[in-house]
DNA sequence: ATACAATAAATTGGATCCAAAATGGCAAGC
DNA sequence: GCTTGCCATTTTGGATCCAATTTATTGTAT
């Protein structure tokens, strides 16, 4: 039986991986017969996520997973703009050649999955990726921090997603590896800038999907 | 009788405010009677906390403010100097009128406190400066980590502050605002950069103050 | 007199219980 | 036939209860 702690990775993980799209209602009971747990533990886990704005309480209706607005979604961008290039500038300056090397075996992993088209480890790669940035760092709060930010990208990127857009430009995270490898934090830093740049402008905001959902999840009350 | 957000609110506030101390016993029967709730909502604001390492959990023992390591304390501050010089960058585009007189009021307050040898209160304004700066950048998930950081910073400044070193070194916080004031974002983001290295330098890392501080809570177990 | 051991009190951690609110189903009426 | 109002069931939100561990106190022995 897990502890609260591993309860909330877990949940995080789901999202990260898509398995938890927005507006999923999290029922106590349900969690808490899925994890082995009593609803104690659980309603811990959700105070933890609602607190991350990860979760979305609704009063005497229970928790679900958050629907950031197009708001929303420009504030974690906007967050993750600032952070990021700093953080791969940072790495630069630091890194070792074996951590360049498990960089490269991952966007390996990542480009075996986009020939296979299998778009839900992509995403889930993409975005472990940019975690593995922050943890190289060498920073926990950093890292925590980031995990926060990623997994709300992962809802974003539900919502607004279009389609045929991937979820990060194919060849650009190899050439972010390539300018932190050689120790030029300012290329780092710039590139990095211009890949979120362009994650994000794959983004439709206009032609959200949240009314769709939000309609469809307002119907089926299931999970 | 308050909400849980609301009482962790006010712990934060406590703890900026240097009124709660590291390692400070938070006991659950005692705070429930203090904010008038059952011990079952300050499990939940505990919970919340120590998720953001503010407080920490001993098993069976009860949760303590936290007491952040020298290692803690520079993760801390490399994650300020991550964020902060690209948050004043941000804002010197951005600024108006209005938010720049706002925080030269503020800084005026933090002279009085000053010439007042009022500690308690520079730390609090010093501390709420650069919560400002967040707020205006007008990012809440930046603004929210900012507030975790500024708590950590306040704890930090606690144990391994040399007693004649000032919070926030006179008048960089001026030049600071004037930098923004002129939208010159290079040179916010200098000034903030070197702010923040006077703030870390002031600390006294090797003679910290930790023993000390945890015999006596060892002792007196009162709040 | 001090140190150590045994016992009593208090505190944490978890589960259970209970009321309030919401959801879903059912019947009556338009 | 569809909508509206009412009742049963479920679920949340909170408080209470109980076992387990820790802390404090008292007593005893060296």
């Amino acid at each position: 039986m897990p502890g609260a702690d591993e309860i909330v990775e877990r949940i995080l993980r789901a999202i990260l991986e898509h398995r938890l799209p927005p507006g999923t209602k999290l029922g106590e009971e349900r969690l808490a017969v899925i994890f082995g747990v009593s609803r104690t533990q659980i309603r811990m886990v959700l105070s933890r996520l609602a607190h991350d704005r990860i979760v979305t309480p609704v009063a005497n209706r229970g928790a679900f997973v958050s629907s950031p607005s197009v708001a929303d979604a420009r504030e974690v961008f906007e967050a993750r703009r600032l952070i990021e290039p700093a953080l791969a500038s940072r790495l630069a300056a630091q890194v070792t050649a074996e951590q360049v090397a498990r960089l490269r075996r991952h966007v390996a992993q990542e480009e075996a999955a986009r020939v296979a088209q299998d778009r839900r480890a992509m995403v889930r790669l993409t975005g472990e990726f940019h975690l593995m940035l922050a943890e190289m760092a060498g920073n926990a709060v950093l890292a925590r921090t980031l995990l926060e930010l990623e997994s709300l990208t992962s809802l974003i990127l539900i919502l607004y997603d279009s389609p045929q857009a991937a979820a990060c430009p194919r060849g650009e995270h190899l050439e972010l590896i390539d300018a932190i490898e050689a120790g030029d934090g300012e290329r780092a830093a710039r590139r990095m800038r211009t890949h979120l740049n362009h994650v994000e402008a794959a983004l439709d905001y206009d032609a959200p999907q949240v009314e769709t959902f939000d309609l469809e999840r307002a119907l089926s009350s299931d999970l």
